[in-house]
RNA sequence: GCGGCGGUCGUCUAGCCUGGACUAGGACGCCGGCCUGCCAAGCCGGAGGUCCCGGGUUCAAAUCCCGGCCGCCGCACCA
């Protein structure tokens, strides 16, 4: 078989360890299954808790005075969709083939056959045209059946009525574009303004495969970044932080070329113009390196640019950041788009809301300005019942283009009506102006958690002596440590052990104690966990109160007192101590 | 969605072609006991299986046939 090397083997172990030790496993097994659906285990639940927090400390904690959290709900009305684009742009029209029940994107045939720009037509207007121009399946050269839709938002019902159509979001986006004013209020209308959330997304994907890489209900963790286009110091005030680092990018044309990723400062990608703004490129070198601390190595990471036909309807730009994995290849985790004021100007016209920032000046400005005046009570006796919609039109009137027709002397023609010069005039006036209204541009970037949980597993997945050793970063794995008597038969050593374990526990490490099996299989177990540390409670501790310590990645220990495993488990696991820092080394 | 291949204890698998002695066997793992002074040792005992689901053929189905579900691979799809 195709992949039946190393690389498929890598895929098939993650998966068999991933079942076995309770990391992930396809959901409603015991009803057959459903695909795209999958439950992660206790390990797997901690493990994606673990990687949730990085995101949150390297994208939310560490940009604290302009970034925020927010929560909003998973099922919106078909309003806000309709706002967003996605009732019409995340459906496909498809049409099958009645002879070898092939499926076609029917828009697509059409442009193909008859050249003609198929957007927008309804799924009546596109079956019409098939048939009148006997459009055939390009395979068979069978008869096509009906256009339907398939979109891919699930669709279900709010309240008792059945008008009443609720959708499931296919992105956390659209929560913070729709929340947006009320999060900027309650910041008191500062820009720049990252909106992040945390949350489940359902996508009903037509044949999901790839196990937990391509699901129908997953978790992203998203951010909108709102900044003012105009400000290009302001709007992204820490990257002078990462302008040195390296990232590796491909760009749609070298990726037509067929060339490999080439690797640049975060600057310079940015003053080369491969990366169109700062705020994008400064949130791709975060996520670049978010993805670093999950155990990727920097040559398993690039970014892809999609090329302009490959792009959601809301993007001007868009990255991808792929990580190698076994089976699938390079596999996306997350996607960086510039989404300029898209979505903001939509929900404004759909929704009537007033999305703008007040951009201050730094000093107010006076500014001179012409005014129509309109003469209320020439107008009234003129127009009578018509009069309110003649100055409303005459108000909305060009100032210098009214002061041109007085200077001629000629009337004012508006909305059908003739004005004559003497109902109106312009005058100029001073007006203080102290900022103006912009709608703010976004740039997102968003992470398919499920996705990070994958790829994480795969790349601290080791085999050594036979053993599998899951080599996940020490403040990833799911357990801190295992303490364990050195033989499970002496009640005084368990009893030892499960004091040290209590102590732990009690100081919040996630950590268990294991005394059945001998000590090597205890080690074994450990390490096919991914458990960093393992404290061995053995006959010296009885005499002098010292404890081993087993570092998982090189199996070695060192010799300390219990009273200071606290404090090194500490430093072992979130300062990233060397073992050799902490005790006395064993031979 | 189409086509190919597959689905048997927690995991990996034997059995399927050629239907019956299959009360579905093994290994690993798991649980209990013994043993064990540091890396999956040994001994004894134990639990664990809707043979993916439904229907059909047959005296008899894990085994043959049909449909469905799920998985993998290819095609299509994947804002």
């Amino acid at each position: 078989m195709r992949w039946a090397g190393l690389a498929g083997d890598l895929y098939d172990k993650i998966i068999d360890l991933a079942k076995r030790r309770g990391y992930f496993w396809p959901s409603y097994e015991i009803y057959g299954g459903v695909a795209g659906f999958y439950d992660l285990g206790p390990l797997g639940a901690e493990l994606k808790r673990r990687i949730i927090e990085k995101w949150r400390r390297a994208f939310i904690l560490d940009h604290q005075e302009h970034v925020v959290e927010i929560e909003t709900p998973m099922i919106g009305p078909s309003r806000v969709y309709e706002a967003s684009g996605h009732l019409e742009s995340f459906t496909d029209p498809i049409v099958e083939c009645t002879k070898c029940g092939r499926k076609f994107r029917a828009d697509h045939l059409i442009e193909e056959k008859l050249g003609i720009n198929a957007e927008g037509l309804s799924p009546e207007e596109m079956t019409r045209l098939i048939r009148e121009h006997d459009i055939r399946c390009p395979v068979c050269g069978g008869e096509l059946g009906e256009v339907r839709l398939f979109n891919l938002l699930f669709k279900t019902q709010i309240g008792p009525y059945e008008g009443n159509i609720g959708f499931l979001r296919p992105e956390l986006a659209q929560g913070m574009f729709v929340a947006f004013k009320r999060v900027l209020e309650s910041l008191r209308g500062r820009l720049p303004l990252g909106i992040a959330q945390i949350g489940r997304v359902g996508r009903n994907e037509i044949s999901p495969r790839q196990g937990m890489i391509r699901l129908r209900e997953f978790t992203i963790a998203e951010m909108e970044y709102f900044f003012d286009p105009e400000d290009e110091e302001g709007s992204c005030p820490w990257f002078e932080r990462l302008s040195s680092l390296q990232l590796r990018i491909v760009t749609c044309d070298e990726k037509k070329q067929g060339e490999p990723p080439r690797t640049y400062r975060l600057s310079e990608a940015l003053a080369k113009g491969v990366i169109m703004h700062k705020c994008l490129a400064y949130w791709m070198g975060v996520a670049q390196m978010l993805v670093e601390s999950l155990g990727i190595p920097r040559e398993d990471i690039y970014f892809e640019e999609k090329c302009p036909e490959e792009r959601a309807h809301y993007s001007s730009q868009t990255f991808d950041q792929l990580v190698r994995a076994s089976r699938w290849g390079w596999v996306e985790v997350s996607g960086h788009s510039y989404r300029g004021d898209y979505d903001l100007s939509r929900h404004m016209r759909y929704s009537g809301a007033d999305l703008t920032v007040f951009k201050p000046y730094p000093e107010p400005v006076k500014v001179r300005k012409k005014r129509v005046i309109v003469n209320k009570a020439v107008v009234g006796r003129l127009f009578k019942s018509e009069a309110p919609k003649v100055m409303e039109a005459l108000q909305a009137l060009d100032a210098s283009y009214v002061e041109e027709r007085l200077a001629r002397g000629e009337p004012i023609e508006v909305g059908g009506y003739r004005v004559p010069p003497e109902a109106v005039s312009v005058v100029e006036v001073e007006e203080k102006v102290s900022g103006r209204k912009i709608v703010p541009h976004v740039v997102e970037p968003s992470f398919g958690v499920e996705r990070l949980l994958y790829v994480t597993l795969e790349h601290a997945y080791r085999e050594r002596e036979g053993r599998v050793v899951l080599s996940l970063p020490r403040d990833l794995a799911p357990y801190q440590a295992v303490v364990l008597p050195l033989l499970e038969n002496d009640e005084r050593l368990v009893e030892r052990a499960r004091a040290l374990y209590e102590r732990l526990k009690s100081e919040g490490f996630r950590v268990y104690l294991d005394s059945s099996g001998s000590i090597g299989r205890r080690y074994a177990r450990a390490d096919e966990i991914g458990v960093p540390a393992a404290f061995t409670v053995d006959y010296q501790t009885l005499e002098d109160g010292t404890v081993t310590l087993r570092d998982r990645d090189t199996w070695r220990q060192v010799r300390l007192p219990e009273a200071r495993a606290v404090e090194a488990l500490r430093r072992f696991i979130y300062s990233g101590a060397k073992l050799e820092e902490l005790g006395e080394p064993l031979e």
